[in-house]
DNA sequence: CGGAATCCAGCCCGATACTG
DNA sequence: CAGTATCGGGCTGGATTCCG
């Protein structure tokens, strides 16, 4: 209870300054975990720094357009880096920041929460769905 | 770096059953979470049950027809109840389940790492963009 | 008051083809 | 290998109108 009164107290008092989405942090992170695959490929580079072949291959049905598309966001935020050797061909390294590894701890409390209460998501909508014909 | 293995491990069990997203839990809550105003319903709901007008004035941007839409879906999911009084005119009360309320501490985690490290991210991205004319 | 229905613009994102 | 460029379908979500 109190837990969530200081949820919504943050978050109105950014509403308070402005209601421009773009200002408050809560709407920007949830922004960004909301995109596809940005968090799917902060967990797999959780797990060990990557190039760009093994990220495709980690996230099987991700495009090579929306996997650089993402990297590059994930970039920007400051996420993660970039390193390139110049090889031949080049290759190029992917790694979590100290930024993104912060992000693990929040991330992993959601991850427990999603796996431990899939079996009860699952039940409410087939019971739900059951209710309404069409 | 455990709490990363661990993350990728469970993800990675996940895609050898199937590449369905669907079937996927990570993929199927950062999903829910990801949608625009879920969250933000929720955070107001753990202040306090509201009846439809009263979500609208807590946030002023989203329209009716997401309104609906969003409770909709989080009724689905099991993470609301909806009550309706049939008053004249009617009133409609909506309030988290358990299940609900079992999505705050991971929420709130998630938004306490969001406010701290906000200024990070906007700074990363000015950087960002600074560095990249185009 | 609390919706449902319709219309439609914009973008997300996948498929494909090309490049240094 | 690690991208970029372009096209196009589908879904998201805003605006508007109507209803019990």
């Amino acid at each position: 209870m109190s837990a969530g009164a200081t949820l919504a107290a943050r978050f109105q008092a950014w509403q308070g300054q402005t209601f421009d989405g773009g200002q408050c942090p809560v709407r920007d992170v949830l922004d960004q975990i909301g995109t596809k695959w940005s968090m799917l490929i902060l967990i797999v580079l959780a797990d060990a720094p990557s190039r760009f072949s093994a990220l495709q291959r980690a996230v099987p049905d991700i495009s090579k357009r929306m996997l650089t598309q993402t990297l590059r966001d994930l970039e920007r935020n400051g996420m993660i880096t970039r390193q390139v050797f110049p090889t031949k061909p080049p290759s190029v390294e992917y790694r979590l920041s100290a930024l993104g590894e912060s992000l693990l701890p929040p991330l992993q409390a959601l991850v427990e929460w999603a796996e431990s209460r899939h079996g009860e998501i699952r039940a409410a909508r087939v019971h739900f769905d059951a209710e309404r014909p069409a």
